[in-house]
DNA sequence: CTGAATCCTCTGCGATACTG
DNA sequence: CAGTATCGCAGAGGATTCAG
């Protein structure tokens, strides 16, 4: 495969932007995590993320779960039932995130190989 | 696209594995930059990729080298002329960084369009 | 149940100065 | 030239408590 892109200059700060702008989105301990349980439960309550995502604290959960509505990757959904549940689910946007996940899964593994040589 | 794991018990727990593992290795401010410049200029030296990376710090270049280093991604040699030089250049698996860039760069750009609709 | 509000700690990263 | 050492700040993220 050939290294290079072709210009250092114009393409080079547009490919840029556009990895910071999908490292953003992914950035962060949770955003994965919980994208992950998302995308295996189609819909989800809020407590259920909550235990899917070992560890996380209800403070984060909600603060992702917010930033991820805002870049329209997850839909939110208040049930009305007392007390009041909440689902949500990936938008169509959001699935599309599966084939990068699964890419960056994939080269994951490889690069434990490499490290670890096994 | 279906999207499911088999299973979010033992599969998953080593997905997330993997993809934090990708992670980790691309995670900071300057991490893309550094290796875009490497997959550029095959050689670069280290005052060469500190004018590539606009707006890094010599600290943080030597810092995020070394772990670049360290993950077998970037390799050093020590250039012996008055005064030393150092060139950097990337492994073989640091090449295959290359393909995870540009998947991350195109989500990157469909993202782009569905926030800002443009 | 689903959050919001507070408080606190720890880490990433920038600025600057120094060394071989 | 290629780093290392020190300092300081801002933001990420944890624990706990409160509210509708």
């Amino acid at each position: 495969m050939e290294c290079q892109t072709k210009d250092f200059g114009q393409e080079y700060k547009a490919e840029m932007r556009a990895v910071r702008d999908s490292m953003d989105v992914l950035n962060g301990k949770w955003k994965i995590p919980i994208l992950s349980s998302l995308c295996y439960y189609h819909k989800r309550r809020f407590s259920d993320i909550l235990k899917d995502s070992v560890g996380i604290s209800n403070r984060m959960l909600s603060k992702e779960l917010k930033e991820l509505e805002i870049n329209k990757l997850v839909e939110r959904t208040i049930i009305d039932t007392q007390p009041i549940t909440v689902e949500y689910k990936l938008t169509e946007h959001g699935k599309t995130l599966r084939t990068l996940i699964n890419h960056l899964t994939d080269w994951g593994i490889a690069h434990r190989k490499v490290i670890t040589g096994k």
